[in-house]
DNA sequence: CAACTTCGTAACTCATGACTTACCGTAAGC
DNA sequence: GCTTACGGTAAGTCATGAGTTACGAAGTTG
């Protein structure tokens, strides 16, 4: 359902690399910040975007907030992938099988061509 | 490796519609664009993209040039979520255990603070 | 209570990229 | 050979978002 918006999350290096240090273990915003390059408002934003995106969750202890990886985020993905993955596959057989019974028998065009169109 | 750049490609709807149209079959370039939004030259930059990152490959037949998904570039995003999803989950274990055995011992502080920096 | 730490938000700047129109190269059909 | 379909590229516009600094809210510690 939600795995558009977890797509635009993974896009910016940054959260991808924020990502990375959550992979070992839980960490506050300001250790996150400390190990990349940029400041700290800008790891805040940057969990924001993660959050929404279901792919971390957040816990308050005392004055720091914990950042984690979830894995159901992470999972929606997956199946996105997967899915993807196996229609391709499959097409992509369906093309091989199709090309090999064209190759004994005459070579007809593919698809018989009416203008296809420029705008929007 | 490369799965960057597939990450970047992914992060845009109008690719993803692209990919969503493919997964089916191959289709040349004038199709995809009478089935999106977007002109026929916004598709090519798309296709562009897409190629470079290792999601589509490109065939050419007579004037029209074929695209289809290109299952290996897939299997890399799925290579890089599937170790992130194994490390997100081992580290979620690892931390409820953590937590349980603090539960009863008793509650000492995670990380002992030393001002946490604001810039880069 | 007062000082300090930690973090989120607001306001702003600036670069990236998604889209358009216009043009040119290339293969097919009369 | 000329015309037509098809698609890639160039140049330009405009919106989105990643980054910064400045400020305020919530909690811990002396």
């Amino acid at each position: 359902m939600s795995y558009e918006v977890a797509m635009a999350a993974l896009a910016d290096p940054t959260r991808r690399a924020i990502l990375d240090l959550l992979r070992t273990r839980a960490l506050c915003v300001g250790e996150m910040a400390m190990a990349l390059p940029v400041s700290r408002p800008a790891v805040s934003q940057h969990l924001r975007v993660l959050s929404d995106a279901g792919l971390v969750t957040a816990t308050s202890r005392g004055t720091r907030n914990f950042y984690a990886i979830d894995p159901e985020g992470v999972a929606a993905l997956r199946g996105y992938l997967d899915a993807m993955w196996s229609d391709a596959l499959a097409a992509f057989a369906r093309e091989a099988e199709r090309a090999s019974e064209r190759g004994a028998d005459a070579r007809h065009p593919d698809v018989p061509p009416t203008r296809t169109g420029d705008r929007p």
